[in-house]
DNA sequence: CATATTTTGTTTGTGTACAAATAGACTGTG
DNA sequence: CACAGTCTATTTGTACACAAACAAAATATG
């Protein structure tokens, strides 16, 4: 094999991206350890639209219909958000944020938004720009 | 709260980097059935190494001690790598890539390298060398 | 030399992540 | 209306990923 098609494991997209988001969770549960990235995104995504079926919430979230179950259920025994069958439609569980679960999520936007400032903090703002438009590309 | 602070899940970049991390996943699966990415990265740079300890493979991977345990529990269940404690060193466990294991990596690192590419794709040269320095700079 | 500290590996528990199989509810078309 | 196909949710099994606690071995330091 040549020098030059040799595989570099640490030059390739999957690699760096997996240690970029190691970094990234760490900075997350640092700064909110109350709850994973995960479980964030699927409490903000719901008080922003105030309620939604679980699938829906997996679809817009990225999670596939066993992990949103995983996820819906760890936030429902902390009381974040509540869950029941709709009655227009008995496939469907509605889901929808609790008190406590707007208060929580409240609370931590801002930290969550910091996150992403850590994450992205070696960058200039012009870098920072140019990577998320780059990985909104290749998604 | 200002519309401009709101807090937009989809333009968070470890929303965005685990998206693109979940569809490069899914470009290596579909090329490469027979191991996970993580997988491929042990035997990859332990064929590299020649040999090294479970400890060292897990850091030069960046995988914890439960995780290299594991992805090398499964790799040598399929007699791709062999272990054995290090005499000079009886706490180390030195592992070692098998025939079938080179013949594995060698079979495959072709692939990989392709999977690279395709997750790649979207890009034009310019832009990838760009993404992937802007990347290595958030680790 | 003795022991405090560090290193390596294992175990347990929790939390994503996805495939595949299943079941029940809905919808569309004949 | 019937029923084929689709949609939603659940369950099971496998595989990362990390924290914390533990044990054994090696090293450092007084």
């Amino acid at each position: 094999m040549d020098k030059n098609d040799a595989y570099i494991l640490e030059r390739q997209v999957g690699f760096v991206m997996r240690r970029a988001v190691q970094r990234h969770i760490a900075i997350f549960s640092a700064l909110i350890p109350e709850m994973t990235p995960t479980q964030f995104a699927a409490l903000a995504k719901l008080c922003e639209l105030g309620q939604a079926s679980q699938n829906e919430l997996g679809r817009l979230t990225s999670m596939d219909v066993a992990t949103i179950k995983g996820v819906v259920d760890r936030l429902r025994a902390r009381e974040l958000i509540t869950s029941a069958p709709l009655e227009s439609d008995k496939r469907r569980l509605m889901l929808a944020p609790t008190r406590k679960g707007r208060a929580m999520y409240r609370k931590y936007a801002a930290q969550a938004a910091e996150v992403s400032r850590q994450t992205l903090a070696p960058l200039d703002k012009g870098e920072q720009r140019q990577l998320m438009q780059l990985l909104e590309r290749i998604i």
